[in-house]
DNA sequence: GTCTATATACGGATAGAC
DNA sequence: GTCTATCCGTATATAGAC
């Protein structure tokens, strides 16, 4: 093990550099020769750590998801909490991740389009949130608002929809609203309140 | 010109079996091979009508591109229409055409990441939004309203992303709603009449 | 216009020296 | 562990016959 960050083993730097190009392009779009590059190693070390490239691929893919969904679980299935504390959780963690690593979700979906089985296999059996506290705590309060629509699937849409799509979609939220990088991020952060804010009331009120 | 739809000329049965293929699998995991079966010609004929595989992709892009944004400009600048009536119409058309198209979106955005310019230069100039008439009532009811945060691309971001997130992480939301293909358009179309519901209320009520 | 056959390039993976 | 050199499959693109 390496004790500075700018030493790092081959292997750490090559599983570094494959992150963040698989995670910008994609897999079919990666070239392990750029991954060797910007790792700056050479090209057979790749194979003589990984295999091959679908290994790294699989490897990073998992590390990443694992990120996407850690933390969650727990947050859904708190049972200490209120509902609205947990809405104000989840808004507040995702957004924290994603300023963070804006790449990710679109990442996530893709790979979920591609090649859904690994990943469903994988975190997101029906019990995350079918059968979650959240769920549970949304479900009741829908009932007892006597919504026209009470499905807390809606609602749970909602919320993630309105944390994930404006990064997925920055480019052309940068663009049509004429936002430097710097005022997009500045945007995200008003968010981190204002969702749970609307959502809340989505819920509670008419 | 061909008289039955079956029957198409060779240079338009490429052009449907390229927006089939590149819209689900995207560029870079596309096989030239893979539209000429789909269409039932020869791989050799595909570069006589297109002469490669990037000016077809680029062809295929733009249509699909000018279908999305086709009906929001003239949607959005309606001088005629409520604010209300265009938040309804918005997600009405948006979520017509994403039933029927459900990979257009993704692929779209896929191409905003690893290609900004082309559609940006293309469609998306800042007055298609922030100079529309959409925006200015908008604004102006939400000053009216004295928010806290009176940003109008906060509420565009959020129409946009309930309508259109959906559809993007549908095999994640099938999977965790537990939901078959049929049962998860029945709830995109209950949709189509809630968010506008949800949105006006966020945008008149405290 | 449409095909078969082929040239050419690219990218993943390996052999083998050090 | 790390490199250089190279193999080999695959994919795009073209030449040329019909």
């Amino acid at each position: 093990m390496a004790t500075k960050t700018t030493d790092l083993s081959s292997e750490e730097k090559i599983k570094a550099a494959a992150r963040n190009i698989f995670t910008k392009k994609g897999y079919a779009a990666t070239r392990t020769r750029d991954i060797a590059r910007e790792a700056g190693i050479n090209l057979a070390l790749l194979n003589y750590y990984f295999r091959s490239k679908e290994q790294l691929f699989e490897l990073v893919m998992l590390e990443n998801f694992g990120q996407f969904i850690s933390g969650v679980r727990s947050l859904l299935h708190d049972k200490k909490s209120t509902l609205d504390e947990k809405i104000e959780a989840l808004a507040d963690f995702y957004i924290s991740q994603l300023i963070g690593n804006p790449d990710l979700p679109l990442f996530i979906i893709n790979q979920l389009h591609s090649n859904p089985a690994v990943l469903l296999s994988k975190g997101f059996t029906r019990d995350i949130l079918l059968r979650s506290h959240f769920v549970k705590q949304l479900s009741q309060e829908l009932r007892a608002q006597k919504k026209k629509n009470p499905n807390p699937l809606h609602f749970v849409m909602n919320l993630f929809s309105m944390i994930i799509l404006p990064f997925i979609a920055s480019p052309l939220i940068k663009q049509v609203g004429n936002l430097s990088e710097k005022q997009f991020k500045q945007v995200m952060e008003e968010r981190r309140k204002l969702i749970p804010f609307w959502i809340k009331n989505m819920i509670h009120h008419p």
